[in-house]
RNA sequence: GCCGAAGUGGCGGAAUCGGUAGACGCAGCGGACUCAAAAUCCGCCGCCCUUAAAAGCGUGAGAGUUCGAGUCUCUCCUUCGGCACCA
């Protein structure tokens, strides 16, 4: 390479060896508690080690490092730790495949991806680092469990899952694909297991009010997690049924009761396993409603189907007989596995109805349609125009002929809707004594009634299901459970913890070698010394990254966490990809009171920000392999590595189709995604890091787009990177190359060292505005390229000139440094300085008196078109400035005859003339 | 299906509080240097019409509010993330 016979050429692979040997020799990232000083906890998700480092976790430790490294100078002390997510199914699957045991595997991943990162030179302390499989990490969280459970905030109940019926085995979401098994192929069914649950439903009250006190947590996130908890206030209200017993159904719109034509229960409810006992057809519904997997979003994307049960309820208000259906859209795991449903009023209900033929009867109109009706009682035949728009409005069918309000009215309501629904709150109609009531009137009405009869009872109920944590799979820490055939489920005693997952096991088939291995599970019950069983589920993994992040602040601890972790917590940032908004961030809230209430931490929050990262994109690019047209899409498809491409542009730049560097022949492009196995299209961080260095690779993935929208990686766009860093680098060796030059005399700079110096103060002032508030790192790395572009026009080599330069250049490295750590160090040492940078150096001070300006440049529109630019004072009065824009030879032609209306003019910004 | 987000030049993106759309980078084009290439340096670079200038058009589509809209409101389209056992 060229760069060897040139001694002032970076070099990144020299460079990056040394500064870490640096770090690594000083400890420079070890911190400890010092109450003296403003502390700051930087966290970034903890990786999955799958084997090898991918550019989002090269993304999210990046972003995580430029904001350390950035408040380490503004004199925090700053904690950034790391750890790995290590239980988890990606183990099994690789055991399963290459026969190498899940714990080898992942130590292995970890010792790999722990080079990778500190490769990265990441400010990392990794006197913390800890595994979630290590047993010293889970025997706490097996503590926490005992504890719980002893509390009542466990319990034990049966579940739904998906079952694999030829692997005879549980399967994950992820495992069902179209509904069938991944291995097997088989048509996968719903089955129910008991498992263990923890009551995070005992928290929805504060998770949701918690919302409101976490500013710093992005807006979309707040607004998920609170649809996910999704409280909602209702009725509860019985429906006896015809021939004995009764349904409870929970409902949030009581004041459609009047148009409950029907009710729906789930398939599993004990009403719907009843009727079928008798009834093949039922019970044919019902067995097929067992088909197909659990997702939620399986179940709602369904076709809504229902049958007939031949029973009837009877309405608590009129007595009518209500049809009883059982539909497969009930969910029996929210409200009371019951619905009564009112078509004219709710969407599915509608469509339910119509697919089905069941009556749909208006009860509640909107304001105009109201009105309307008023209207016609006092005059039908002059008001069917008002009736129309009105009916219009509610999505009703149309009044043909004037007729007189008695016979218009009956058939208004009870023939509405030919298009669908009105589902918002109005008045209510053909509802007896109800009739002419708001929605609250009626709420409370309705309420008050049911409550007095015993009939039903006012209720918040949640979206929000308790966590169940069992799993049954190996890789996972063991529930702490023995079951006793006298005493029942006992907790595992405090002495006996850790139960012990045994690694060195035979992992070759699908099922838990917990499960197949007799004498695993054989042990003594711990209260009546009796043979008992241990429990073979393991947990849930997202119970091991729920409170990773209080253990960092607690390394050796003989208990879960310790008093050390109140000086760094809460979480100052927290810092990880938005696939995570609600699951892994409610339990991780969650968690947090669970260690509050066990008196450990004095925070409500764990994390008082909150960044969440887009997702690394790139191109994708393929051939048709020729497979059978039966096959889909996706298999007839062979993708072709981007690495592999080469782009063929015309003389515009526009690309026109691409080739395959092995053979020269075209290849077709396709769309831009997420990088994935799948589709091929992934780079590996470590060739970059090789082929650039990590300071390049750092600052491509900081300046492509902005933290919470998706990356595309372009490695011509990081050759621009690459180009950058040369070019300050040969700058600031060959600055330092030249004579010594005085200190720079502000009294004496002329007009050209004074604007650069303005642009250089103006850049300290953007750089850290965006880094430490907008968080907008690429815009704090442009304004720095702007910098230099205008550093390569200043040639000025008199004194002032040249002390000038040292002063930007010198600068320059103390910004770029959260983004380019290594040369950083490296530079400051080349420009003369005896401390090494990361000996706490602090941020640098803009100098308000380089700051000042003196004139602006106003925009000045005719009619809100531009039309010319004004420069002026800043203290230029209205007058000035409008008698000055209406002078310009632009507006002069563009105003021409036309009359002045008006004149909008903003200090500082614009004047806009107004003409007509 | 439900919840959330995003759509701006050939491409990634900028425009921070409703005030000059396209900063910065990539790609492309032209030039300098070189025996030549690479590297480097300088210049041009939204579309359309044009010798040029000027005008006109332009932020997914359609409407609205405003002196003024990429930014606010409504409707729609497309793409992406999540949907409780992937992590």
């Amino acid at each position: 390479m060229q760069e060897t016979h040139d001694p002032s050429a970076y070099n990144p692979s020299a460079v990056e060896a040394a500064a870490q040997k640096f770090w690594s020799d000083t400890h420079a990232f070890e911190v400890s508690e010092d109450a003296s000083r403003a502390k700051y906890y930087c966290l970034s998700m903890l990786p999955y080690p799958s084997g090898a480092l991918h550019m989002g976790h090269v993304r999210n430790y990046t972003i995580g490092d430029v904001i350390s490294r950035f408040q380490r100078m503004q004199g925090s002390n700053v904690l950034q730790p790391m750890a790995w997510d290590a239980f988890g199914l990606p183990a099994e699957n690789a055991a399963i495949k290459r026969g190498i045991p899940p714990a080898k595997w992942t130590r292995e991943n970890i010792t790999h991806m722990r080079g990778q990162l500190k490769a990265m030179g990441f400010a990392i302390d990794w006197s913390r680092e800890f595994a979630t499989c290590d047993p010293d990490y889970y025997v706490h969280e097996q503590r926490m469990f005992v504890r719980l459970f002893k509390q009542g905030l466990v319990y034990r109940k049966m579940s739904v899952v998906n079952w694999d019926p030829v692997d005879q085995t549980v399967l994950a979401n992820e495992q069902v694909v179209d509904g069938r098994g991944w291995r097997s192929g088989a048509v996968v069914e719903k089955r129910e297991i008991p498992q263990w649950f923890l009551k995070i439903t005992a928290y929805a009250d504060e998770l949701l009010d918690g919302l409101d006190k976490l500013p710093g947590w992005p807006e979309a996130v707040k607004v998920m997690q609170r649809n996910w908890l999704g409280r909602s206030e209702g009725l509860e209200i019985r429906f006896d049924v015809e021939d004995g017993g009764a349904i409870e159904v929970f409902t949030t719109r009581p004041d459609t009761l009047m148009g409950a034509t029907c009710l729906a229960i789930a398939a599993e409810h004990p009403l719907a396993q009843e009727a079928a006992r008798n009834n093949p057809a039922l019970q044919a519904f019902i067995d097929e409603c067992r088909k197909g997997g659990v997702s939620e979003a399986e179940l709602e994307t369904k076709e809504k189907r229902g049958i007939e049960t031949g029973l009837y309820a009877l309405h608590p208000v009129t007595g009518e007989r209500v049809p009883i259906w059982i539909a497969n859209f009930v969910l029996m795991n929210y409200g009371t596995g019951a619905l009564m449903a009112v078509p004219a009023h709710d969407q599915r209900d509608w469509e339910f109805a119509t697919k089905y033929d069941l009556p749909i009867k208006m009860v509640v109109v909107s304001d105009a349609v109201r009105d309307a009706i008023r209207e016609l009682g006092r005059d039908a035949a002059e008001n069917t125009d008002a009736m129309s728009a009105a009916l219009g409005q509610s999505k009703a069918i149309d009044v043909v002929e004037p007729r007189p309000a008695e016979d218009v009215l009956p058939e208004f309501e009870n023939s509405i809707i030919t298009e669908g629904p009105f589902l918002e709150h109005g008045t209510l109609v053909n509802s007896g004594e109800y009739d002419g009531m708001d929605y609250r009137q009626a709420f409370d009405a309705l309420a008050a009634r049911f409550e007095r009869e015993g009939r039903g009872k006012r209720q918040v109920n949640w979206r929000l299901r308790d966590w169940g944590v069992s799993r049954q799979r190996y890789w996972g820490c063991p529930i702490p459970i023995i079951h006793c055939p006298k005493c029942g489920a006992v907790p595992v005693p405090e002495d006996q913890l850790p139960v012990r997952l045994p690694e060195d096991v035979a992992f070759s088939g699908v099922q838990s070698p917990l499960k197949t291995d007799p004498e695993w599970r054989k042990t003594t019950c711990p209260e009546c010394g009796g043979a008992a069983m241990r429990e073979t589920d393991t947990f849930d993994t997202f119970m091991e990254s729920s409170w990773y992040y209080a253990r960092y602040c607690s390394p050796g601890a003989a208990t879960q966490i310790d008093a050390r972790a109140n000086y760094w917590l809460p979480v100052d940032q927290y810092i990880g990809g938005i696939e995570h908004a609600i699951l892994h961030l409610l339990y991780f809230r969650f968690y947090h009171k669970l260690l509050r209430d066990a008196g450990l931490v004095h925070s409500d929050e764990p994390a008082t920000n909150l960044l969440c990262q887009g997702m690394v994109v790139a191109e994708t690019f393929y051939r048709d392999s020729g497979l059978g047209a039966r096959d889909s899409e996706e298999q007839q498809r062979e993708w072709i590595n981007p690495a592999d491409v080469d782009i063929q542009r015309d003389e515009k730049g526009r690309v026109v189709g691409a080739i395959l560097k092995a053979d020269g022949l075209p290849v077709q492009i396709g769309a831009t995604e997420k990088m994935s196995k799948s589709k091929n299209n992934g780079v590996d961080p470590q060739l970059m890091i090789d082929k650039f260095g990590a300071d390049t690779v750092r600052l491509f993935s900081m300046f492509a787009s902005p933290p919470d929208q998706s990356l595309e990686w372009n490695e011509a766009g990081v050759e621009g990177m690459s180009r950058f860093l040369k070019r300050f680098w040969r700058d600031v060796t060959s600055h330092v190359a030249k004579p010594d030059h005085p200190e720079f005399d502000p009294a004496a700079q002329d007009a050209t060292q004074k604007t650069l110096r303005r642009q250089l103060h103006e850049t300290i002032v953007k750089v850290g505005d965006d880094i430490g508030r907008r968080r907008n790192f690429n815009t704090a790395i442009a304004a720095l390229m702007e910098l230099l572009n205008a550093l390569a026009k200043f040639d000025d080599m008199s004194d002032n000139g040249r002390a000038l330069r040292h002063e930007v250049l010198e600068t320059m490295v103390l910004l770029l440094n959260p983004f380019t750590p290594h040369a950083s160090h490296a530079l400051w040492q080349a420009l003369g300085h005896e401390q090494a940078l990361i000996e706490d150096v602090p941020w640098p001070k803009a100098d308000p008196a380089a700051l000042v300006r003196h004139s602006v440049t106003l925009a000045v529109q005719v009619n809100g078109k531009l039309r010319g630019t004004l420069e002026a004072g800043r203290d230029a009065t209205r007058e000035q400035l409008e008698s000055a824009a209406r002078a310009l030879p632009g507006v002069v032609a563009a105003v021409g005859d036309k009359s002045v209306l008006k004149v909008v003019v903003v200090p500082g910004r614009i004047v806009n003339i107004v003409v007509g």
